[in-house]
Order: C-alpha cells, then sequence, then structure tokens
DNA sequence: TGAAATGTTGGGGCG
DNA sequence: ACGCCCCAACATTTC
C-alpha cells in the first residue's frame, strides 16, 4: 500500500518558490507516491476577530487563488474550517497519510501548535517535517562568535550579508514536479460567510500570488529611489509587499536576490529592512517572552499612567496632532500604515500620552494587514525604548517636526484629515485652535517630554 | 531611524 | 577704533 503525503498551507500562499512543496513533490517522485494539499482556517484564530478583516478577506481570496492554480493542473486544495490540531491527525488517518509537509513558522503560538501536531502524528506513527521557507535565515543560523544571539542590528546585517550566498537564495523548483500532485476533481471551497466573516472589499492590496507579482514587478522600477523616497507617507516609494510577505504571496528569495542583483543605495536599503523583519523574527524565536515582557527588563517596571481617554483618540485619530490623527485614520480606514508613520504614532502613543507600548501593539495587531508578532512586537518595544537594540528613551520624536519633515506640503494630513485641507502649509501641522471639527492637542508636547523622561528615569 | 538645552563663534549695530 | 551687546548660526552636550 502506498501512503500519501500531504502539503499544508498556511503563510505560504504561492505555487513557486515553496520549500514544503518542493521537497514533498520531488520525494514522491522517488517513491511514486501521490501529494494532497490543504488549506485551514484556524477556527480557534478567527473566533476573535471582528465579522469584517480585511486579512481574513485577503487570505480567502488568496486561497482561492492558489487552488484555482491546482485545479489548473488537475490537482486541488482542500479548503477546512476547524482547529488543525484536531484536523491535521484526522485528515491523516483518514486519507493514509504518512507526512505532512509545512513551512516553519516560529510564532510562539506556532511552535506549540506545530509541537503538538507533531506528537499527535507520531502517535499515530506518521510524521510532520517543517521546512524553512519564509525567511532567509532563521533561528540560530546567524549568530556572533561567540555562539550568542546578536543584540545589535548593524553587526547582524554585516553577519547576515556575509554569510548569504546564491544556495540560500535559490529557489525551490516547483512547477518540474506538479505531476506528483494528485489528481482530483476541484473539491468547493468555504465562502467568508460559511467561516463566519462578511465580505470586504480588498481589492486594492492587490492579493494572491498574482497580486503580490504585479506590486513587486512595480516596485521593482521604484527600488533604486527606496532611499531617498521611503520616509515620505504622501510619496510611493515603499514596496506595499509586507501584507504579501506576511501570508507567503511573494518568495522572500525571489525578492532579496532582485535586491542584491539590483544593488545601489535604494536596493541596499530596502534589503535591509528585510534583514530587520529576520531580525526580528529570530529575536522572537530566541525570546518568546518578548510577547509580554520587555527586552530590557528594567523598563517591566515602568507604571504607565494609562489615561484611557487618551488611548481612545490615538486609536479615532481625534489627538489634535495632525500627523498623529492622519496616520490612525489611515489605519482605520485602509489596514495599512506607511513605517514612518508607525514610528510616529508610536513614539507619540509611548512617549507623549504615556501609555504602555502594549496597548499600541495589540492595537496594531486588530487593524495591520500586514500584522506580523515579530515585527509588530519589535517595532513598538523599538519605538518604545524597550527593545532589542532599541531607540533610546530620551531620544523622543516631536510630532510636529516629524510632519514638517516628512510631509512638508501636508499631502498626507489633507487626505484623511479633510477639516484641516484647506489650512496652508505652515498652519497644517499644527492647527490654529479655531479650526471646525477638529480637536485642540489633548496634551502639550513640551511638558509630555519632560513628563516621560522622568518616568523613564524612575526605571534606570 | 532626535530634540532640546547649552556652549561657541562671529558679524553687525551702537555708544 | 574699540568694546560691548545681541543674536543668528553652528557645534556640542544632555536627556
Amino acid at each position: 500500500m502506498t501512503h500519501t503525503s500531504l502539503v499544508w498551507f498556511r503563510r505560504d500562499l504561492r505555487l513557486f518558490d515553496h520549500a514544503a512543496l518542493h521537497v514533498a513533490l520531488t520525494a514522491a517522485r522517488s517513491t511514486s507516491q501521490a501529494v494532497l494539499c490543504v488549506f485551514i482556517f484556524d477556527s480557534t484564530l478567527l473566533a476573535s476577530l471582528p465579522r469584517v478583516d480585511r486579512r481574513v478577506a485577503f487570505i480567502w481570496e488568496s486561497v482561492r487563488e492558489l487552488k484555482q492554480a491546482l485545479n489548473q493542473v488537475g490537482a486541488d486544495l482542500m479548503v477546512r474550517h476547524g482547529d488543525p490540531c484536531a484536523l491535521i491527525p484526522a485528515l491523516c488517518d483518514e486519507l493514509d497519510v504518512a507526512t505532512v509537509y509545512a513551512n516553519r513558522d516560529t510564532e510562539p503560538a506556532a511552535v506549540e501548535r506545530d509541537g503538538r501536531i507533531a506528537r499527535s502524528l507520531s502517535a499515530l506513527g506518521k510524521d510532520l517535517r517543517l521546512f524553512k521557507d519564509q525567511v532567509i535565515f532563521e533561528r540560530d543560523e546567524i549568530l556572533t562568535q561567540s555562539g550568542q544571539m546578536y543584540q545589535v542590528f548593524t553587526p547582524y546585517r554585516r553577519a547576515w550579508l556575509n554569510q548569504v550566498n546564491d544556495t540560500v537564495l535559490s529557489s525551490f523548483a516547483v512547477a518540474p514536479h506538479l505531476d506528483q500532485l494528485e489528481k482530483c476533481a476541484p473539491s468547493a471551497m468555504p465562502d467568508l460567510r460559511q467561516i463566519g466573516f462578511d465580505p470586504v472589499d480588498v481589492d486594492y492590496l492587490k492579493p494572491g500570488m498574482s497580486g503580490g507579482e504585479t506590486l513587486f514587478e512595480d516596485f521593482c522600477e521604484r527600488m533604486q529611489r527606496y532611499h531617498e523616497t521611503r520616509d515620505f507617507p504622501a510619496v510611493k516609494g515603499v514596496s506595499y509587499l509586507s501584507v504579501h510577505l506576511r501570508f507567503g504571496t511573494v518568495s522572500i528569495r525571489e525578492l532579496a536576490r532582485t535586491a542584491i542583483r539590483i544593488g545601489g543605495e535604494g536596493a541596499q536599503t530596502w534589503l535591509s529592512e528585510l534583514i530587520w523583519r529576520e531580525f526580528y523574527q529570530q529575536l522572537l524565536w530566541h525570546r518568546p517572552d518578548l510577547v509580554t515582557h520587555t527586552f530590557k527588563e528594567k523598563y517591566d517596571a515602568i507604571a504607565f499612567p494609562n489615561n484611557r481617554d487618551h488611548f481612545s483618540a490615538w486609536c479615532a485619530g481625534q489627538t489634535g496632532f495632525p500627523i498623529v490623527d492622519a496616520a490612525q485614520r489611515q489605519l482605520n480606514q485602509t489596514g495599512f500604515m506607511h513605517n514612518r508613520l508607525r514610528m510616529i504614532t508610536a513614539s507619540f502613543l509611548v512617549k507623549d500620552l504615556l501609555i504602555d507600548w502594549r496597548w499600541g501593539e495589540r492595537y496594531f495587531a486588530e487593524k495591520l494587514n500586514d500584522f506580523d508578532l515579530a515585527s509588530n512586537n519589535g517595532g513598538w518595544q523599538w519605538a518604545a525604548s524597550t527593545g532589542c537594540d532599541a531607540q533610546p528613551y530620551f531620544r523622543i520624536f516631536n510630532p510636529t517636526t516629524q510632519s514638517i519633515r516628512f510631509d512638508p506640503e501636508g499631502q498626507f494630513i489633507r487626505r484623511y484629515c479633510p477639516e484641516l485641507a484647506h489650512l496652508d502649509n505652515r498652519q497644517i501641522h499644527a492647527p490654529p485652535l479655531s479650526v471646525e471639527n477638529y480637536p485642540a492637542p489633548i496634551v502639550d508636547h513640551a511638558t509630555q517630554r519632560v513628563a516621560a523622561l522622568r518616568l523613564f528615569k524612575t526605571a534606570e
């Protein structure tokens, strides 16, 4: 009797350069097995989400495209809704699957889940095999000379660049082996309502591997200018690929290869951002406690005042600081926020409103299309000065200065704060108090800055 | 991947 | 001509 193998798609929703799929297909060729594919909408994760969720819609569209692509080669993607800890072992039992292939997810909860499933499968005499796919280097592949985790980004980056080579950048070929997929008629796929969600427009995010390809092609033409355009939210300077990296509708190897091939200051700066992503992923793998604790333990003791009214105003984009409000409103309306604005609003929440960075982290986790635990936690701890290689606590952004510097014409502010649109370029960054329908600043920056310095000093 | 406070310098007004 | 002050511009220090 020939056992089947199963490829479990998770955050790798593409049919090219796919580590687990490549290994499963090539292994199947030498043993003349058939390969099945499955995606599971994890009910344990989806249960806590609101009925309207752009990320679920993005995933749904991407899964649909993946399924169609498999259908086109005579195969299929089984799409289920439930708890993978129960479903995967049950599927393997039912379909006589001997080996499950999946790509590794190093988030603490995913590590725990995969460990449970591996044990369940093992008890049935079956295997779960995990492969590195979503990063170039993971876990402890980049360490200092003394075998320690890097504590500073710059030397980590240097080591990463020293270690990168054609082998780790090469694609996992899928297309030549597709005939190993089990031939089967297309099955039904649950629609969004059946898994508990209302439809929402995500076309503007260009979901799926086709969308990822479109966005990447567009960015390739702008990559050389990335270093001088990336900090201006009103300018189309960044790649907009983060959501695609999150769900694996693009290949990190292809992205890194292209950046290295193109070269120059723009491509190098962008590559550094990809390396930041890996820095934070390996950091969280080494330190899963960062989900709830500060990297610099002394700052866990800070007693933030946590004014709830100020937090609500920050969430809603009603702080009276135009650049902060425009950024928060963009997040609420689209699920996207420019990286420069993430730094500004994060600094404002922590250092001006004196609110625990975890509150902001949680809000971003709910709202960001590209939410990734490692990057979000790393970014917040960086801005809050509590993190690994974080900015020092006394480096406090002046929201008005940042606004003048990075949105000089007020274009971005005008787009999301229409009640300020009539103000001139000088007034728009700090409006007069008389503007209709726009709140007065809820705090005084100079005062709060001093208070933040005092608060952090208590923990020194 | 800051900003504010403080220190220094040098040009110009003015007695 | 000279000293003095003001203060902008720039540099350094501090948080």
